[in-house]
DNA sequence: CAAGTATATTAGATATTGCGCATATACTAA
DNA sequence: TTAGTATATGCGCAATATCTAATATACTTG
């Protein structure tokens, strides 16, 4: 199980909506960062940043060509990350509820 | 498919350590705000704070009580989210590759 | 009604983020 | 070497995030 502090690393690098699509062209294809600031319709630099954090976080990984560098997406890490989610799913209601006790709260039950 | 959007808010909502840690508690159990508070070693305002980034992105909802607020985990928002990001991996290389055909880029192929 | 309890909201301080712009770096080609 | 290409990095700025302290709101109880 990985720990909340892993979980909301990734969940950060996550969660801008173009660093999401960014990890999501990954998946399908390696690219190089020109092409995906194309496809974003996003500036180089901005892109570089993304990626930058992308990488930090170890959503993706690069491998030069020449003066190319090729982006791809962590497979492994983000099947982790869902293998966590669906095992936090499954987990159900376990039974004690709030443990306030005071007036009027619907589930005191001892007292 | 959640789109992408939805998805990146999501994320933003889970990816702050405390955030993600109030999640997994109330998947298995619905708690007050002082209880989360307590088990998080947190302030009443920042856990306050905290799940109403939680409400805004549809993560959790509350429940009033007298003048206990009881919140719960929106289980079938994690699902879908966790579905979309099963399908997401489940595409394999679709074999484009890098569009640059510059020079020393070794994906080069068509010229 | 007033007092008490649980939570929300506001304000302000500080830190962090995302972007554009300019520049630096790494590599290639001539 | 010089010029050119691809990418990274540093800087400054506006926007946003998170926290604390104080206050407001909503509800209950006497």
């Amino acid at each position: 199980m990985m720990e909340s502090y892993r979980m909301a690393s990734v969940f950060r690098a996550l969660s801008c909506k173009k660093r999401f699509a960014i990890v999501k062209m990954l998946l399908s294809q390696e690219l190089c960062v020109g092409t995906i600031a194309e496809k974003l319709g996003a500036s180089q630099s901005s892109v570089s940043q993304h990626l930058r954090v992308l990488r930090d976080s170890g959503l993706v990984a690069d491998h030069r060509y020449g003066y190319h560098i090729h982006y791809s997406a962590n497979r492994e890490l983000l099947e982790k990350v869902t293998d966590n989610l669906l095992e936090m799913l499954s987990c159900t209601d376990d039974g004690d509820g709030c443990s306030r006790k005071g007036k009027s709260c619907v589930k005191e039950d001892t007292a």
